[in-house]
RNA sequence: CGGGGCGUAGCUCAGCCUGGUUAGAGCGCCUGGUUUGGGACCAGGAAGUCGAAGGUUCGAAUCCUUUCGCCCCGACCA
């Protein structure tokens, strides 16, 4: 066996890396359909992990849930015009609505709809249609509302969970009385974002504005999270759009304002996707496979039991649902740990393996000798895979805690360490030339591409000119901080603040 | 959509150039046995319309045409 468990490692071929990475896990498939994935259970559980924090924290900050429909009339997209440019060139259209069985026993589409309708590539138009008609007064303000749906954008080029034709989401989208609250509110989801990616994906995110090429169609300002992958390039894993007026106007939403006057609302629009699943592998996944941070773990900790005879199986086993259940009642994050144990008869080894590729943060071993001791064998998916450690049985439910904290905590150190190693500052387009084109980036020992360059651009068409050669684009403009003025290195004007460059997903 | 690569067993692939009995290997799977603190060993077994369609031929996994899909690069992109 390879002194690694995927093949080929990041070194050598990181998008074939990332995809074995996915099998080996078991995350998902290609389906039969072009451009979809089927997500298996194990990736499905991620999933539903990063559903069950969102959804708390939507709730906490004031939204509902609601659902709105898969079809969207295409009189409605045409509304926004902007929106129409951005979208128009990835939409899946319904034309028929019925089958007839030809004479050579083909199924023909047949029954023209009147109106096409298409397949939402994203909600504001159909989500604003029914807002106009549920706000009619400021006291219907602010109205906040959360969907999780799927939604499908004709993509060219699908990767699995960064960018398939069809894929899950949610969207939250907010109407208010004032542009001061409606800012305010698009801030407040990127920061739930950052927070969320932050503490539950131990992902180190910068946060910020877009300029205006990577902007939403039809919004006022993009804001996102961008995180770095372990191949030094961006990803955005997460946006909040302030909509200004633009999708009130285009739809009549209109409310009567507290002295009687007519007003379009504000809105905003925010969302993240099971992309957030695919920045998680290229975050911490290793050359053993996938890296799961605790938090988002389905399983948190899996038990081994290890016996031969029958005697030793059942006090072995005894031992596991004890533990099992004393773990349940510990806590870490708020809810009760999240054990298993793995009693199938198959060989030790290939069970170890097997959490070792879907990135279990803990793997205990308990066995006839571990029974005498009085203690258990315990691993750690963040340390190499024969690193051991031996642990009294009856303090592990209550250290279990500290340990995944410990886990958690130093994944977001070791991505940040990443990160930041990888960042520059640059004053030049010389400079950034140079640290994108040199070869040897891959001082980590994973594939050259580049890293985050931090310099002063201007929201200028010049820009992204200058950049499009060597294949960058300005991710975002970092909020965090003061403002560090400075000369654009491409127009010379004067710029509040650095932007970051990156080659990106 | 342009350039390149690839579709043969569940997976990874050999065979194709130079057409010729029943299409192979490793891993995985099933059965039996030996094992068991770390991806075991021995024996036996099941498993493939060779991506699809058409053509050439006495004969096609192999040659030709078309088509579908996947991967990489590019273009495009919330």
């Amino acid at each position: 066996m390879p002194d690694h468990a995927i093949s080929p490692t990041r070194a050598e071929d990181y998008p074939e890396w990332y995809q074995q990475v996915v099998k080996a896990a078991d995350l998902a498939e290609q389906s039969p359909v072009r451009g979809c994935m089927v997500i298996k259970p194990n990736g499905y559980a991620v999933w539903e992990r990063m559903q069950a924090i969102l959804d708390r924290m939507f709730k906490d900050t004031g939204h509902q849930n609601a659902y709105f429909p898969l079809f969207i009339p295409l009189s409605y997209l045409e509304k926004e015009a902007q929106h129409v440019e951005g979208f128009a060139k990835e939409c899946a259209v319904v034309t028929h609505h019925r089958l007839e069985l030809s004479p050579e026993g083909k199924l023909v589409p047949t029954g023209k709809l009147e109106e096409p309708l298409i397949v939402r590539p994203t909600s504001e138009t159909i989500i604003g249609a029914m807002f106009a008609r549920w706000i009619q007064s400021w006291r219907d303000l602010p109205l906040l509302i959360n969907q999780w749906a799927n939604v499908v954008r004709w993509e060219m080029r699908p990767r699995l969970f960064l960018r398939t034709t069809e894929f899950l989401w949610q969207e939250g989208h907010t109407a208010h009385a004032t542009r001061e609250e409606a800012v305010e509110e698009t801030l407040r989801m990127l920061d739930v974002y950052a927070t969320f990616a932050e503490r539950d994906l131990a992902m180190p995110v910068i946060r910020g504005p877009k300029p205006a090429a990577e902007r939403f169609p039809g919004a006022v300002d993009t804001f996102s999270i961008e995180a770095m992958m372990q191949d030094g390039k961006a990803l955005q894993a997460g946006t909040s759009h302030f909509l200004g007026q633009n999708f009130a106007r285009a739809q009549e939403m209109k409310f009567a304002s507290q002295s009687g006057t007519e007003e379009y609302c504000w809105t905003t629009s925010w969302g993240v996707s099971t992309r957030l699943i695919g920045a998680v592998i290229m975050t911490h996944a290793d050359d053993d496979g996938l890296v799961l941070p605790p938090r988002i773990a389905p399983t948190q900790v899996v038990l081994l039991p290890i016996h031969r005879t029958p005697e030793e199986k059942e006090s072995v086993l005894a031992c596991c649902r004890s533990l099992e259940a004393e773990l349940a009642a510990a806590r870490f994050g708020g809810e009760p740990i999240r054990a298993r144990t793995d009693t199938r008869e198959i060989r030790g080894g290939d069970k170890t393996w097997q959490y070792i590729k879907q990135g279990v943060p803990l793997r205990v071993e308990i066995g006839p000798r571990d029974l005498a001791a009085g203690s258990v064998s315990l691993t750690r998916r963040d340390r190499p895979p024969k690193e051991r450690t031996s642990l009294p049985i009856a303090r592990f439910a209550a250290e279990a805690p500290r340990l995944l904290e410990e886990i958690q905590q130093g994944l977001f150190d070791r991505a940040r360490a990443f990160r930041d190693r990888r960042s520059v500052r640059l004053a030049s387009l010389d400079a950034v030339r140079e640290f994108f084109s040199s070869g040897d980036a891959s001082q980590d020992g994973v594939t050259a591409g580049g890293g985050f360059a931090h310099v002063h651009v201007a929201d200028d068409p010049a820009v992204a000119a200058a950049l499009d050669p060597l294949k960058i684009t300005v991710r975002c403009i970092p909020m965090e901080g003061p403002d560090e003025p400075g000369r654009c290195v491409v127009t010379g004007q004067e710029v509040a603040r650095p932007s970051v460059l990156a080659k990106s997903y």
